[in-house]
RNA sequence: GGCGCGUUAUCCAAGAGGCUAGGAGCCGGUCUGCAAAACCGUUAACGUCGGUUCGAAUCCGACACGCGCCUCCA
């Protein structure tokens, strides 16, 4: 099967043909840099982060441009509540943003350029936008003329009658159409500027995108990205600018993402109930957040919540602890055999093998029906089962066994190097939640190991009781017991 | 008001005319002094009412409920 994505121009998943065979252009809508990222912005960054790795892992070499939106109105209202200017605000946010995705571990796109280094590209589609009568000068200010773009609101698919009815549109003198909108705003005294034929002023939000996509990928390109709530105003007057000036396709193919909800609704900074991902990943483990964002399709609506975050840790930490258990098992022997006499192998043995011969089929098949990561995911947890089961009935490693098993970990983790999962050692993971866990309690570790020497020597007097006490006293605070042949270790509960 | 989306078991969540999704949990088993942890196994579902079909979670229609966009938003 090929790849198929869901295109919001049409409504429909269509088969995924690139403008130019092996490569594909692709942008995404980054982030207006006024403050700190929160987990929605989480979800568009690794969902793109996702169809990026698989489009590479797909063979096709991609030019992926995500931008910073460093000027707009928003920046600089920061700016003048801080007292200081509107660079200092947008440079610290790009920093803020860099390390929050660096941490949800996203591949760094191709380029990342800003708003403010491309003024001159802004202003060229500007002026050949009011040269073919799509955009009007109105006292320092530029306007986009929408009625003269017949294809206007064909992305949203609405109607500009309709959009009238919503009577939520302000009226402003300086238009002619209500929902015109503006591609250059003239400064008021003390706002940042840059010169164009029009006067001192800066970009309306918008122009920005149509003028970094066409530097680095043309006047049409194959995908553009961003959340749902993109979809209009931003992609749509992103169209109307780039197919006006251009005369010709801006996008062939638009991906959107859903939204972050909270109980069921949508997060978003008007409504205030939003997260942080900084807030988040002092709580959560940041391959946990992805986990998370990974269970559902990518656009459908995800809820967030202390309960849907811990199932994700449990789920991610089965996966981990079976890569560990494969990796203890390759320690200690290498596998030496190829996997030819399958017939030697057990029962179970035989089942695996299988199993992972489907794996990466099944894998692809999931992530061409539109990147459907959740099921993606699914793969991987039947052949971590089968994988489980080998091991749990394996008694004694053959070389045939041991490649088998290697071969179940170079597959987990390729799938994995696709999903942005298992970049880390198993064990440093797995000993990483341990101890992130075992902040919040508080008892100190020390105590903790005198009362389990206390319960082992109980123990080896057959003293039960007093040994169960202990383990019921710390259970108490939270604090579990794990018993092993190797002796007594400790969780959080 | 206009346009659009969703409703799958206890919870989360794929699937989209006949084919075991998966995870968390529950329960049972292995292990254990007993437990826990881990592992294995198992369970159960398609909002309501009609229609199409040999066959419907899946297609069509109506209804109910929830949500989104139409204002800055990922």
């Amino acid at each position: 099967m090929a790849l198929r994505v869901y295109n919001t121009l049409t409504g429909e998943k269509e088969l995924f043909v690139p403008l130019v065979p092996g490569k594909v252009g692709m942008y995404v809508c980054g982030v207006t840099v006024y403050d700190y990222c929160h987990i929605g912005h989480a979800r568009a960054g690794v969902v793109f982060d996702i169809i990026y790795r698989y489009l590479k892992y797909a063979g096709y070499d991609v030019t992926y441009v995500r931008n910073y939106t460093d000027i707009d109105d928003k920046i600089i209202n920061r700016a003048n509540q801080e007292g200081t200017d509107y660079r200092t605000i947008a440079d610290r946010y790009i920093e803020a943003f860099d390390e929050d995705m660096a941490r949800l571990g996203l591949a760094k796109p191709t380029l990342e350029p800003k708003a403010t280094d491309h003024m001159s590209g802004i202003i060229h589609i500007i002026e050949s936008l009011i040269a073919k009568g799509h955009a009007y000068v109105s006292e320092g200010d530029v306007y986009y003329a929408v009625e003269s773009f017949p294809d206007y609101l064909k992305l949203s698919g609405r109607n500009l009658e309709e959009m009238q009815a919503g009577a939520r549109v302000e009226i402003g003198d300086k238009k002619r159409h209500p929902m015109d909108f503006a591609l250059w705003k003239g400064s008021k005294p003390g706002e940042p500027w840059w010169q164009s034929p029009w006067g001192n002023g800066r970009p309306g939000w918008h122009i920005e995108c149509s003028a970094m996509s066409m530097e680095f990928l043309g006047k049409t390109f194959d995908i553009h990205g961003g959340g749902k709530d993109l979809v209009f105003p931003h992609h749509e007057n992103e169209i109307a600018q780039s197919e006006g000036a251009n005369g010709c396709q801006f996008v062939r193919y638009w991906l959107h993402n859903g939204f972050v909800n909270i109980n069921s609704e949508k997060m978003s900074k008007s409504l205030g109930n939003f997260f942080t991902i900084r807030e988040v990943l002092k709580k959560y483990d940041p391959e946990t957040l992805r986990f998370f964002i990974l269970s559902a399709h990518y656009r459908s609506p995800i809820d967030f919540s202390d309960q849907n975050l811990d199932e994700a840790q449990s789920g991610l930490e089965r996966i981990y602890s079976c890569l560990a258990a494969l990796d203890d098992i390759l320690k200690e022997q290498s596998p030496s055999a190829e996997i030819t006499v399958v017939e030697s192998l057990s029962q179970v043995g035989q089942e695996l093998h299988e199993k992972i011969e489907q794996f990466l089929p099944r894998f692809v098949d999931a992530m061409d029906d539109d990147f459907n990561a959740a099921q993606a995911l699914g793969v991987l947890f039947e052949t971590v089962r089968g994988a489980n089961r080998f091991i749990a009935e394996t008694k004694e490693m053959t070389p045939l066994s041991l490649s088998l098993i290697a071969h179940v970990r170079h597959l987990l983790v390729e799938a994995g190097g696709v999903l942005g999962l298992f970049a880390t050692a198993p064990d440093v993971w797995l000993s990483g939640i341990r101890s992130a866990k075992a902040v919040q309690i508080d008892l100190s570790p020390e105590e903790i190991e005198r009362l389990i020497v206390e319960r082992a020597e109980a123990r080896g007097a057959r003293d039960f009781k007093r040994g169960d006490e202990i383990r019921d006293l710390l259970l108490a605070k939270g604090i579990v017991l794990l018993d092993s042949a190797q002796g007594t270790t400790w969780n959080v509960k």
